[in-house]
RNA sequence: UGACCCAUGGUGUAAUGGUAACACUACGGUUUUUGGUACCGUCAUUCUAGGUUCGAGUCCUAGUGGGUCAACCA
């Protein structure tokens, strides 16, 4: 049946794991729909890295036309909180992804968890156990050495029953007593030496309220919430690759649906961190100012920073699925943030370090209005007016006094196109007592008006322009990679914040952008001409606006001056 | 000094026993009213040593290197 219906997909280029997949359902181990699950634990932001997680099993799912469950992995009321769900929700839908019925949660399955305990209970595969958690550790062996039996292995099941109950009903102190699952003290997987598959925790649980005072471990929740969900495969990260055996095992004794676990590589970002751990000292030490900083590797974060969503699928998917260590490097986030910025983004002028540019052949007092297109990409996104007049700002950058033969823009004597305006020549420049540049002087020629050029003169550099009087003062804050090395936590001997990149963020107080920036909306991204992508910050007002630098252009000319 | 996983250009992924492909980066070049975009070109004897085979990146063995595992976390 589902093969019939795979017919078409089976065989098309694919990653280890659709490979798995495919040989199930050929072999006939799979017969219902595939169906995948993203399973977060709410207790921390959504990062880069699983994001890969989510359009893998999202992805898949799509591609074998099956389904995706959201499960929230909540069985530790400690750190879990409902604040988390939500802002995971957000982050999942914000990615593109919507997932099967409403949201899952193993703390549904509580009570059913608490049965297949009871069952294994009954059939001697779990006993209680009273030692305290540094004599199950002693007792656990080395990976060399095989582990003790403990003392309260051999309890008969009327004994066992007896306790859990007593356990499930709060008789006991935290930490008293476990349960665990008979299994074998000398395997050489450790998992496998009678895991605790539950433990007492009298805490108040964010959907559970006080119901329970017992919670399952991973090891008896995660594979168990997979079974009972009816999920096809099980994709994790390589770490649980010794989880498997037990996974399996359960599955076994349990005489549950047979859901597959499979491991992937998980992913590593050059210059990025995702540790929850980790991520939370930059906030607590200042270091960012909070969990949606542009420069965090959350979700949030690449969303404030302005990631298109559809650029981080593209990278997720251009990283693809293997079983080594990796690291990618940035540039091919960056590359997908481009590619899909440059069809989408509507190109603004704005200059961020100005200086004031005369043309003084240009009427005093006068000034028009020049049609701009949106971008070059995409006609269907018109165009605009600018304000043109005899005062304008340029960059700073652009102009130099003595340039050399591969200097495109301006200088003495020299000509450039103002982009969707007229060429103008340099006429001369004025100093201050310092040195410093604080007026460029041009003429211009009145018939070389873009579209409608008849003028004959030849200018090699484009120019990004502000009319003075209408500029519009804009925040712009330019972020930078948070460390100065490609894996700050990868060092045993150093510190991570001894990597942070101090100048991870500038901030230009006032650039001069073009009156059309008023009408730019948060999280829609835009090209500053020349400069780069860019976005306004939710935190903007009407008085102040704010943009973030999401990414650069590429710039040649920077790599020619540095050689 | 155990078990398990991994090893292909600078980076990541492909090649499913038949002579290394794609993307990013880097470097050259063409086009350009964004030094952007687009387009063209250049950059690998597949960790080592044996073996199987007419033929090995692919299979086998050993070695080397890297990773994972001993939470009442997930």
């Amino acid at each position: 049946m589902l093969k019939e219906e795979l017919k078409d997909i089976l065989g098309s280029p694919r990653n280890f794991i659709e490979e798995e997949l495919e040989k199930d359902v050929i072999s006939g181990k799979v017969t219902k729909e595939i169906h995948t699950r993203f399973p977060p634990e709410p207790n921390g932001y959504l990062h880069i890295g699983h994001a890969k997680a989510i359009c893998l099993n999202f992805g898949i799912a799509q591609k074998y036309k099956g389904k995706t469950n959201l499960r929230f992995d909540d069985t530790n009321p400690t750190t879990e909180d409902t604040e988390f769900v939500n802002a995971i929700k957000r982050d999942i839908n914000w990615l593109g992804f919507e997932w099967h019925d409403t949201e899952y949660y193993a703390s549904d399955y509580f009570g059913q968890l608490y049965q297949f305990a009871i069952k294994l209970i009954r059939e001697g595969l779990a006993y209680v156990d009273d030692s305290s958690p540094d004599e199950i550790a002693d007792m656990k062996g080395t990976p060399t050495e095989p582990g003790t039996d403990s003392p309260y292995r051999s309890r008969s099941v009327e004994e066992n029953l007896r306790l859990f109950e007593g356990m499930k009903n709060g008789e006991y102190e935290d930490g008293s007593r476990v349960l665990r699952a008979k299994v074998d003290m000398a395997s050489p997987n450790m998992h496998m030496r009678d895991p605790v598959i539950y433990r007492i925790k009298k805490e108040t649980h964010h959907r559970t309220g006080d119901e329970w005072c017992i919670y399952p471990m991973y090891d008896f929740a995660h594979g168990q919430s997979d079974s009972i969900e009816e999920i096809t495969h099980s994709l994790c990260s390589l770490e649980f690759r010794h989880h498997r055996d037990l996974y399996n095992w359960l599955i076994e004794k349990l005489e549950i649906f047979p859901s597959r676990q499979i491991e992937f590589a998980r992913m590593n970002v050059a210059y990025m961190i995702t540790s929850k751990r980790k991520l939370l000292r930059l906030i607590q030490e200042g270091k960012v100012a909070a969990w949606d900083d542009p420069r965090m590797s959350t979700i949030s974060g690449m969303r404030r920073r302005g990631y298109p969503p559809a650029a981080i699928r593209t990278f997720c998917d251009k990283v693809g699925i293997a079983k080594r260590d990796n690291v990618i490097d940035m540039a091919l986030l960056e590359a997908c943030v481009r590619e899909e910025m440059n069809k989408t983004a509507a190109r603004l002028m704005v200059v961020l370090n100005p200086i004031k540019l005369v043309i003084t052949n240009y009427p005093e007092g006068e000034s028009e209005e020049l049609t701009v297109i949106n971008n070059p990409e995409d006609e269907s996104m018109g165009s605009r007016t600018m304000p043109f007049g005899r005062e304008i700002y340029i960059e700073r950058d652009d102009f130099m006094i003595d340039p050399p033969r591969k200097f495109f823009r301006l200088g003495p004597g020299r000509s450039v196109r103002l982009k969707g305006a007229y060429i103008i020549h340099c006429e001369g420049y004025e100093q201050d007592g310092n040195g410093e540049i604080t007026q460029i002087n041009c003429t211009y020629y009145p018939d070389s008006k873009s579209g409608s050029d008849t003028s004959g003169v030849k200018a090699k550099g484009t120019l990004h322009w502000v009319k003075m009087d209408s500029a519009v003062d804009i925040q712009v804050n330019q972020y930078d990679r948070l460390f100065t090395d490609p894996t700050p936590d990868a060092h045993e001997d150093r510190d991570l914040m001894e990597f942070y990149n101090e100048e991870s963020l500038h901030i230009i107080p006032a650039a001069k952008a073009e009156p059309a920036i008023v009408d730019a909306e948060v999280g829609v991204g835009v090209q500053f001409m020349r400069k780069g992508y860019f976005v306004k910050d939710p935190d903007s007002t009407d008085e102040q606006i704010v943009f973030n630098r999401t990414v650069t252009l590429k710039d040649t000319w920077k790599k020619l001056q540095a050689k």
